[in-house]
RNA sequence: GGAGAGAUGGGUGAGUGGCUGAAACCAACGGUUUGCUAAACCGUCGUACGGGUAAUUCUGUACCGGGGGUUCGAAUCCCCCUCUCUCCGCCA
């Protein structure tokens, strides 16, 4: 959500930096401006009757006190008329409140300067490709989902016996794998600095707001109704919102997090393209890294992250590239983002692993995620930043089918130590 | 699931109708003192939205879980909701 002062202020730059995200921002803006206008006025109006109200409840009770009861009564007479006009601008105020909230809802994050124009995935810029794409042998080229079966490490049928498509069941060596792939993220992650986290996976409407799923994404969210709570997404979310309504000092910035979690979405309305195998699932397992960041550095910060990113999947030995998203490419919350796109050599796709992402005060405005400036000794919007470090399914669909041999399915070394095997076969 | 208690500022906690935006203590921060640490002492110490100012600042309003009501006036009285805690039951 963008700062409504920042709005009222910039209307002119807000609506030209939304062009880049392809969005029209300038009815909504006009709106805005126009009902802050009048909001403000009726605030004036409405506080300067208070104060006046204010004033005569006192004298009244000092009046009372003093036995004078017929001056006291006239008083009386005349708050009923200030407590009429009083309702009714409380009223009014209520109600502009509302319409300016639900129309600043509505406004995209900007874009930073350097996202590219485009209006689509074909628009993204790769700023980096790294690693050998491997040459497989046609005899020896079989996708993830058919080298799982082949195995006897993911077994998709079971999932849907269970539960239904898109949960999976791991068993084995493909079972000890995702366990190996957590904690190697998990503690890569901690030697970067950030703190582990075990966040609940469910989470209530207060937190889905916070980070911007409710209300717009909510048929993307599990929601078991009975309690009204929230599968959580990402672990963006719990994380997140450890700090919403939170002033933390500017000396604890930044303050970076990580927590690994099962991830829960509904992926509602994208069935049929790219679902198969691991490629896109309802239950998956991922490592988020979050900062709470100074806006002062929030972009250096990012690029830490992005660097990190890097090492996990160069550590993987998987060919990847980084691509900066386009204006139209970009999520509604995001001002920056690069996605991480590992090669799959026997789907000859590349697949988005990771996305990092600053939201600079985007969401932090809408969680109240305030610093304390060290200067002005006055709350400021933080910025946040997060990202995939990473996402399980489709760096296993990537490491299977890279790494497959006549022998068997060859774990990177990395990852030996944590997976207790080298081969899988 | 049953019964009870409670929700006040970063924390503990006082406050049952006006002198309370809120005592006191703790924490934090700044300072004095100190060989260092500690202690002691002094001071500062809520947020949001308005208004005036070039600006430090000044000023109005709102907020004591959320919503509504009574009253000239509500943290305080009434109603509804939410959440938390304790005990019992069940249970990993």
């Amino acid at each position: 959500m963008l700062n409504l002062r920042f709005i009222q202020e910039n209307p002119q730059v807000v609506i030209e930096k939304l062009k880049k995200k392809n969005f029209d921002a300038s009815s909504i803006v006009s709106q805005i401006t126009e009902l802050s206008a009048k909001k403000n006025e009726i605030q004036a109006k409405a506080d300067q009757y208070k104060s006046e109200m204010n004033k005569l409840s006192k004298e009244i009770g000092g009046l009372m006190r003093d036995g004078k009861i017929e001056e006291a009564n006239a008083a009386k007479a005349r708050t009923t008329e200030l407590k009429d006009s009083i309702k009714q601008l409380d009223d009014d105020f209520a109600q502009i409140d509302k319409d300016v909230f639900e129309l600043q809802v509505l406004l995209p994050n900007l874009p930073a300067d350097i996202v590219p124009e485009g209006r689509s995935a074909e628009d993204n810029l790769i700023v980096a490709r790294k690693g050998d794409i491997p040459e497989l042998a046609a005899n020896n080229k079989l996708p993830h989902w058919e080298l799982a079966k082949k195995y006897d490490i993911i077994d998709f049928e079971l999932g849907v016996k269970l539960t239904g498509a898109g949960f999976p069941v791991y068993k084995g060596k493909g079972s000890r794998l995702q366990r190996a792939l957590i904690n190697f993220f998990l503690d890569e992650a901690r030697e970067a600095g950030y703190l582990e986290i075990q966040p609940p996976l469910m989470v209530n409407e207060d937190s889905g707001f916070g980070t911007g799923q409710l209300p717009d994404k909510e048929g993307q969210m599990y929601h078991a109704t009975a309690d009204n709570l929230y599968l959580i997404p990402t672990a963006e979310v719990p994380v997140t919102n450890l700090y919403r309504d939170v002033i933390v000092d500017a000396r604890e910035l930044p303050i970076k997090n990580t927590a690994y979690s099962a991830c829960f979405r509904r992926e509602a309305g994208s069935y049929g393209k790219d679902v198969r195998g691991l490629n896109r699932l309802h239950q998956f397992d991922k490592v988020e890294i979050v900062q709470i960041a100074h806006p002062d550095n929030s972009y250096e910060i990012l690029d830490e992250m992005v660097a990190h990113v890097a090492s996990l999947v160069e550590k993987l030995e998987l060919p990847y590239r980084i691509l900066r998203l386009c204006g139209g490419d970009m999520s509604f919350t995001s001002a920056l983002t690069y996605d991480f796109e590992v090669y799959s050599a026997a789907q000859e796709k590349w697949l988005e692993v990771s996305s990092v992402s600053n939201f600079e005060s985007f969401q932090a405005n809408r969680l109240k995620l305030r610093y304390r400036d060290e200067a002005t000794k006055k709350p400021q919007i933080a910025h946040t930043l997060n990202g995939s470090a990473l996402a399980l399914p489709r760096i296993v669909a990537a490491l299977l089918e890279n790494n497959q041999t006549p022998e068997g399915i060859r774990i990177p070394n990395v990852l030996v130590p944590y997976c207790g095997f080298d081969l899988i076969n």
